[in-house]
DNA sequence: GGGTTGACTGCAAACGGTTGCGGTAATATA
DNA sequence: TATATTACCGCAACCGTTTGCAGTCAACCC
């Protein structure tokens, strides 16, 4: 098992004695209807074990015109801050992904869309340059539209489209059925003054939460009262600093429930419900959204909904895939259906 | 700006009217010591900007022997369960090599390291087939030998080492001196009996923590007892179960503290500890170890030592562009400090 | 004015595969 | 026995860049 050397596919040919084209054949078994004696084929496939010959990709994709290769277009942290999503998400999206792209034999370029990325409209140039077949697109920004340049190519949008969806390939979560139910099961516990917390609005969850919170007011026959929808953000800073600031205006007290848009911002609120000496539930029911491992540790047990990232980033790849092999013409937009999971906290 | 067609360095050349050699040269200003003239430079590029062009990148890698990327090693979650370390704490990482990353303008290929990809020596296959250039790899198992394999190549472990790391290029934190101030914090506080709770025995930071707390243990003239070591795991079920088994058996009222290998599986013990009606730190004391971000809300406020994984990612792609780069003769062993969180859990 | 620079450019051979097409020998068919 | 078919294999062009080398022309020196 030498390794020492790198061969190429005339290094077999000549030991063999056949021609570079016979190995090329012989070794891409599936592509070529041209038959291949027994023997030959025995003999080359020897020799390429015994050398441990690996074929050199670059050439192979320069003759192919294709890699096998996807991108994985992240946020960048370094250019916008933190993640707007919670590491748990990325993380499980992460392993749908790997479980997918596993199976298809396919590799997986990671790649974190910077400013100057999107300026310089390298997401094209990465087609072009032939470094990917397709792309999928984690946390689109709900106002950026520069999904338009890519609507000819294998592109999947992940957990956030832009606020125009006609047309583009989408997988996400079933955010409104998820707000929904968190919501009417406040209602269900006799709730009836409910203040929202929503994610910051760059993103389409934000919107698609914020109308499953609507719909169960409305279904339910409650008052809703634009006022108690309060733009915030998607951290545990935004929850906490929301309640202490509703707290010292004294409008706190108009609310008995406090509807998350998601786990992190209830953490938040829980801290400040805590340090205002108010008791959860008691005084202020909280609920949350995504259902976010490490916070199912929290005093009382969180009522929330929980999201399946990895069957999220398993869908992505299948249909980009699709995509890629031309097996589909029409966009593709799937939602991954949420789970509602009852807490204490309500 | 035409994105329609993929042009090459041929088109260029023959709307200007000039050879493909030069075209090429005025695209690479640095590597050529042949001057061009002001106005063919000029020419040239201006039809390059014109036709939008993109130099293929697999013909660029076939002709220049590299590629401008590096490879991530991670362990797979499909086929290893669940990941060793946090998602906080491999998130944080992913951000340090992103930023060191896009300066260099490399390119990062995420690979997910199953039983499959080790066993066909697939990390040395990548390097012969002219995928990567160098591999970071993180989590490395402390058992595990085919870094053997990688010895002549450029190759950096991060975070986790092999039992015998003679000679290897490692990055990680400091751990040793971690564990050891958490621990000596706690002596401080007056706690003299102190149950340790490691990790998992089949990555190196567990024996380095550990060690950290026997030097903490035996700097302060206290006893040190084997016993009092117990082999567990990384996740909140791990403190959780093994509290609540000493409780039951008795033994847990030996103790008045416990240091746990990281925040995960104090969390967990904070949860046993409720459970079981025990006041922390009144009962019994609880310190972590990483820095857990979404933990920080914990009550009371944990005592931890927090790593910087962002920093462990940059240290890890600039000391391996130098290993490609072949700038570095010896091997390297970084060590990024950590710092002390003092908490009131103790 | 011949020879030596130096600035600039083009030719053509790599890099390592893939693939259309044509060629040979063996076999089947008439 | 002549011909058509089939099984198998090789030739050579091509994928799009890079780069060593040679070539041209002008300027410079003695």
């Amino acid at each position: 098992m030498s390794w020492d050397k790198t061969y190429t596919i005339k290094d077999i040919a000549e030991s063999v004695g056949v021609a570079p084209s016979t190995v090329s054949r012989v070794l891409n078994e599936t592509s070529s209807s041209i038959p291949i004696s027994e023997s030959t084929r025995k003999k080359v496939l020897d020799a390429a074990r015994k050398l441990n010959y690996a074929p050199n990709v670059n050439a192979r994709r320069l003759a192919r015109k294709d890699t096998n290769t996807i991108a994985l277009l992240l946020p960048s942290c370094v250019t916008q801050g933190r993640n707007v999503f919670s590491d748990f998400t990325l993380v499980r999206m992460l392993e749908g992904v790997e479980e997918a792209i596993l199976k298809k034999d396919y590799r997986l370029l990671l790649v974190f869309k910077s400013n100057k990325f999107i300026l310089g409209r390298e997401y094209l140039r990465m087609f072009h340059e032939g470094s990917i077949d397709g792309m999928l697109i984690w946390g689109y920004n709900y106002n950026d539209d520069y999904i338009d340049d890519l609507k000819n190519y294998p592109v999947i949008l992940l957990n956030s489209m832009p606020r125009n969806a006609k047309g583009i390939n989408y997988v996400g979560h079933d955010n409104i059925a998820g707000a929904r139910a968190t919501t009417q099961a406040v209602i269900d516990k006799g709730h009836r003054k409910l203040l929202y917390l929503s994610g910051a609005h760059n993103v389409s969850i934000t919107h698609e939460r914020i109308a499953g919170f609507r719909q169960a007011i409305t279904e339910n026959g409650l008052q809703l009262d634009e006022k108690d929808i309060f733009e915030s953000g998607f951290y545990p800073e935004n929850g906490y600093g929301l309640l202490k600031e509703l707290y010292q205006n004294g409008r706190l007290k108009e609310y008995d429930a406090v509807v998350c848009a998601n786990d992190d911002t209830a953490v938040g609120c829980y801290k400040a419900a805590a340090e205002l000496g108010l008791s959860v539930p008691g005084d202020i029911a909280i609920t949350g959204g995504d259902g976010v491992q490490p916070h199912l540790e929290l005093n009382p047990t969180l009522t929330t909904f929980v999201v399946d990232s990895a069957q999220m980033g398993r869908l992505g790849i299948s249909r980009l895939l699709e995509l890629i092999k031309k097996k589909r013409k029409k966009p593709c937009q799937d939602i991954v259906p949420v789970k509602f999971k009852p807490g204490e906290s309500i």
